[in-house]
DNA sequence: CCTACCATTAAACGGTTGTTTCAATCGGGC
DNA sequence: GCCCGATTGAAACAACCGTTTAATGGTAGG
């Protein structure tokens, strides 16, 4: 058994995530991330196998309980008498993210660019782990919230339901990127702001009647639609 | 100077876009793109410099269309003589991301997963190179925005701006996940169905008021208001 | 014809990658 | 005390990386 306080394991884990929510997997080395954990270099395949291995560990260890999470704040929205309403649901999906990002036991900040990253590690295998991971989740909220919006089409509730996603990960995830174009800094600790900020937005998004998935690409129901500029090369 | 149709240089930004998109860069090797082109490996050092050079004239290429035709769209609205409504400039803003979907000469779909690594590649040239290309893109739409919808603050404007990147990007790069989790395969050339069924998404969205950033992270509107699970280990 | 000059080729460079090997060390149970 | 499995350590492995070099083919201009 290993010890339970700062083993080897343990430092080889929280330096990988460091370093992967950094710089990304692919550019992470093992020997980046045993030099910063003050590990030997074969620490890494003795206990987790393969670089690989060692890849789908970090991201196990945080993406299970966020989903798990996620799943036991919905039972319990579920199993009260009174019928959630649109917000709590959607409430229910975000909050572990901040939740997670507000401990630092549980990865804090670093945590979110993890995740981030993730959507870009194109490794066939992990992808297919990682959406596992994900569709028990999203099947459940998918049924959760056409049961509160009988008047959304389910097909287009799905895709709301990726817009959230969408929403939700890329400026928590791209910090960086938000810092430089809204010359704000953000401070760490409050990520659970975003997700404040997002509820209404999505709240919103989520209530508003389903456009007819058009069934001409260019004719809409306005009367005259000037045809907007499609990236030409120049043309002045 | 160069041939017109399939020269060297061409073949080289085809082959690593292609790649650069499904793998993305730091996994792409030269060796791989240079055999994809059927180019010699030296070919990319002579006409990029580096592998650096390639990467930027890559997404170069693709990104000043995308974001001028931004800018030209937003201008046609704003110099006629109507005030231009919050439906239409969200549309400027995002149709030509599906123009460059819809069109193999500009990329077509593999564009868009190309755009979605992007948010991941952590060189810190490229971040910084990346972000000057939106900056003014962002500023002049958050400018337009905040005059189409004066009751919402700025800062909950840039904020719902960098959130309506971030469904626009997920989904559209994320096929991969989108259709594992969906069941659904999407057709390439329908991008700008997503396109279309998020505009009325993120149109509810940006009109929704803006939540009071929370006073207090805990304390709500609500009276009464269950603790969320803040994904513990396990609790049963 | 010869000379620049641009483009392409094959080959090799030094460095880094993930992984493996094998010896050294540690910690309890018979 | 001794042994055995678990862990750590230093070193080397082959493979791959981006880049460079030197030689080549092709072609336009004097």
């Amino acid at each position: 058994m290993t010890s339970l306080l700062d083993s080897t394991k343990d430092r080889i884990l929280a330096a990988a995530e460091e370093l992967f929510a950094r710089t990304g997997v692919a550019r992470t080395s093992l020997r980046a991330i045993t030099a910063l954990a003050r590990v030997n270099l074969a620490a890494v395949n003795y206990h987790f196998g393969s670089k690989d291995g060692l890849v789908e560990e970090v991201y196990r260890r945080r993406l299970e309980p966020l989903n798990r999470a996620r799943l036991t704040n919905l039972d319990r929205l579920e199993k009260r008498r009174r019928k959630p309403t649109l917000e709590e649901v959607l409430e229910a999906f975000m909050m572990p993210v901040a939740s997670l990002a507000r401990d630092p036991a549980q990865g804090g900040p670093t945590v979110m660019r993890l995740l981030g990253q993730s959507h870009a590690e194109a490794e066939a295998p992990f992808k297919t782990w990682f959406a596992g991971q994900y569709r028990r989740v999203l099947e459940r909220y998918h049924a959760a919230l056409c049961r509160v919006l009988p008047e959304i089409p389910p097909e287009d509730v799905r895709w709301r339901l990726q817009f959230l996603v969408g929403a939700l990960t890329y400026p928590v995830a791209e910090r960086q990127l938000v810092e430089l174009v809204s010359g704000e800094a953000i401070d760490p600790a409050d990520v659970h702001l975003i997700v404040e900020r997002l509820l209404p937005f999505v709240v919103a998004g989520f209530r508003a009647p389903a456009g007819k998935p058009g069934t001409r690409p260019t004719a809409r129901r306005r009367g005259t639609r000037r045809r907007l500029n499609t990236s030409r090369k120049r043309e002045e």
